[in-house]
RNA sequence: GGGAGAGUUCCCGAGUGGCCAAUGGGGGCAGACUGUAAAUCUGUUGCGUUUCGCUUCGAUGGUUCGAAUCCAUCCUCUCCCA
């Protein structure tokens, strides 16, 4: 317990200033900041994703924040080793890493020290049941599954077939099941002294306001020509296509839908995101719950770090 | 002024005598989540004392054993001709 380097996390649904709140922690404990978002580790997806400026950065050093070509497929996997390299270099320096961002499953694994499988994803395998799913459908492929590991498969809707597909690539790829995979990634302990701090509005109304708030603002920074971008090369991008922000407009450019309709969409595609990361912040132990919107929010912070980490600060 | 059509639950929209509290989609709310995760998927959504009862389909009245569905009148809206 001694020997585990000190961690600070800041989550919450989007919009609701975890940038701001981190770096001004960074200054108060000496601390560095790791992205944990899945599209702000993206280049040229800085107003959409509303990555960190250097002016918001004040100084402060940044990990992990635009610094992947939007063409390069990325995983959970690969975010998990680069992040606890980070952390592992900030904390050999003396500083505080702080872990900001609002994607769960990210977090989640960071926190608690989920071991991947060694192997990288293999496209043959998975586009082998790509096209079987596409020429008999998900039934046979989901029948597989609860054969070769009824627990998970009873575990996950027969709809969701891309955790349908995956379990049984896992399979083929490993010999091992998802269920076995899920027991021997799990650690006897969390890796990390961690604190998290999770960010709320009090109200949901006040969230979704900021939520559309923060939009129009994006429009005025020039999301639209940033969007063009992505529009243009959609066809390269994987993971980073799939960002909120960018596919709302693809209708527009391609004159089926107008720019306001599509501005409509974008603001409703980000609330109902931000519904996602509630339940998933929520179903997370240990978080304690700050307001957005209420006043000493750093002071109130720091209490909570104090409480938290005690005197190792 | 004349003609045609439309008003359905938060929104769009189906339903054209009983199987309708009313298909579907959106939104809302809730949930799941281990290599696509800002993704993917699920449940729920008139009220209640919930195997049943009550109130709802612009309004009022009528026909009928029975109406969102048929008839009359009224109100509102859209389109066409003037």
């Amino acid at each position: 317990m001694a020997d585990k380097a000190r961690l600070l996390v800041i989550c919450g649904p989007t919009a609701t200033g975890k940038t701001s709140l981190s770096v001004a922690l960074a200054k108060q404990f000496d601390g560095e900041i790791v992205c944990a978002d899945s599209m702000q580790i993206y280049k040229g997806l800085m107003i959409g994703t509303a990555q960190v400026t250097q002016a918001e950065m004040q100084g402060v050093p940044h990990h992990l924040v635009g610094f992947l070509p939007p063409d390069v497929r990325f995983s959970v996997a690969d975010y998990v080793k680069m992040a606890q390299d980070a952390i592992a270099d900030i904390s050999a320096r003396g500083k505080l890493p702080i872990v900001t961002g609002g994607t769960g499953l990210y977090i989640k694994s960071l926190v608690e020290g989920i071991a991947f499988t060694e192997q990288k994803t293999d496209f043959t395998v998975r586009n082998a049941l790509q096209a079987q799913l596409e020429k008999d459908g998900i039934a046979p492929l989901y029948a597989q599954l609860l054969a070769i590991d009824p627990q998970y498969g009873n575990t996950i809707h027969p709809n969701n077939y891309g955790r349908v597909l995956r379990a049984l690539e896992l399979y083929q790829q490993t010999g091992n099941t998802m269920s076995q995979q899920l027991a021997a990634s799990r650690p006897a302990q969390r890796p990390y002294a961690d604190t998290i701090i999770g960010l709320q509005y009090s109200t949901r109304e006040k969230l979704y306001a900021a939520i559309n708030a923060r939009v129009d603002t994006m429009m005025l920074q020039g999301l639209l020509e940033e969007a063009k971008q992505v529009f243009v090369h959609r066809e390269c991008y994987h993971t980073a296509a799939q960002a909120i922000g960018y596919k709302e407009f693809f209708s527009y450019f391609m004159q089926t839908d107008s720019l306001e309709n599509c501005v409509e969409k974008l603001k409703q595609a980000s609330r109902n995101y931000a519904k996602r990361q509630i339940t998933w912040f929520a179903r997370m132990e240990n978080i304690t719950w700050l307001m957005a919107d209420e006043q000493k929010l750093v002071a109130q912070a720091v209490t909570s770090m104090h409480k938290t980490q005690g005197s190792v600060l």
